[in-house]
DNA sequence: AATTAATTTTAGATTTGTCTAAATTAAAAT
DNA sequence: ATTTTAATTTAGACAAATCTAAAATTAATT
């Protein structure tokens, strides 16, 4: 057992920053990092060498990168701890989700996993961070997403629409007009028994009403 | 109202440093500063200049130097979040008060003005942190140490000993064998009304026991 | 296949905070 | 009142992370 090698805030956030990029498409460019960190190609490069040598990155110059093993552990736990403080600034000192983000982006990189790990213990071991993502456990691994439809979504869990069932043209007309596409966040607030309809809550708070055929056709994925 | 300037890491460590250090004799040296913050005279000159044009700091070259008044204010807004947080890890994350400081450290840099009032709501307040050290509200002032002997100092409320009233060699052999100093922390854990002994607490989870004639005689500062 | 365009990398500079070694100033001791 | 000692400051260098401008490489287009 090693000391954890203490990284910089910077190497951090282009840790997680390289993570999160290449989840969409698995492909990472020198530019897209620059773009997501408001940084120079260039800037991105000198660092793209330094994380090479600390064998957090796999990088071949014009060649393309990716995040080694360690790296991606390290990024999942940075992961960890920004969403363990959006959840302890939402639910313990009342923030508003929309504005926890920049502080947890500070919080993040507070070093003590002392600290961290009774943060997650006095915060009940939350699943989910206030947006509705996954908080990696001690150890980096997280739930895997659960794929249902929504008459099956249990009340009060945010989740992420997923696919779409029946994707005819009057389908789609009406979730375009509730506001409903693919990775949109919803939480189920109310199932009513008499026709199986449900009460949808957003992100932006509003409420909007869908029939139980609607419901059936459209899956969400959720952490349990 | 103008935007509050933030301040590097560096820059806050020096003014606490500094705050703390002119609270004993009024006067700090280079010397000082460097063997308080574990750097080289040189690397304080240097800070000294960005100091004084940062407007923080009174400085004359080979003179001597002093906090401004905008320093001082900056660095009890440190203080504040340093004991604030030390609070925080001690009541709600059950950490001993002897692992808190150096993950406090880190803390303290935290810039959010509007996190650190939530959490002093959070905790209800508090006037000490976990070493019975006051901690300054949002305007960076903090009650005025009460001087009260030991027979009159409330149950459970950790005070600082400030003065001896009685300075016989007998007295002072006295409070030298039972481990009271200038400067120590006590706390009185029970008043006995049959001869009006005391028993007190030290930082050490140690007890001693002290009659009334001693009690009398030790005056101790704390916050109400 | 050759040329143009876009991306990526290098070269050299800048800022912040630090360092060592040498020079300066102030304080202490003879 | 000198001289010696100690404290402080300057000069010049360095590491980390960034930048601009120019060069190198890859991708796209004709």
């Amino acid at each position: 057992m090693s000391a954890a090698p203490k990284y910089s805030s910077s190497t951090e956030n282009y840790l997680k920053a390289i993570f999160h990029l290449q989840k969409n498409d698995g492909v990472v460019t020198t530019n897209d990092v620059a773009n997501e960190l408001q940084t120079r190609p260039a800037s991105v490069t000198d660092m793209l060498k330094k994380l090479k040598a600390q064998k957090l990155l796999l990088y071949e110059k014009y060649k393309g990168f990716k995040l080694s093993n360690e790296g991606k552990k390290v990024a999942l736990q940075i992961i960890r701890k920004h969403r363990l403080w959006e959840f302890f600034l939402v639910e313990k000192l009342n923030f508003g989700w929309d504005e926890v983000h920049e502080i947890a982006e500070e919080l993040e990189h507070i070093s003590s996993k002392k600290l961290i790990d009774r943060l997650d213990e006095f915060l009940g071991f939350p699943k989910q961070d206030p947006h509705g993502d996954p908080i990696p456990d001690s150890n980096g691994k997280f739930t895997v997403p659960k794929q249902v439809d929504l008459l099956n979504l249990p009340v009060n869990k945010i989740a992420e629409v997923s696919s779409i069932g029946d994707q005819s043209p009057e389908m789609l007309e009406l979730l375009g007009h509730k506001g409903i596409a693919l990775g949109t966040r919803v939480e189920v607030k109310k199932k009513f028994a008499f026709d199986n309809s449900l009460e949808l809550k957003f992100k932006n708070q509003s409420i909007v009403t869908i029939s139980e055929h609607v419901a059936k056709n459209v899956y969400v994925k959720y952490d349990e």
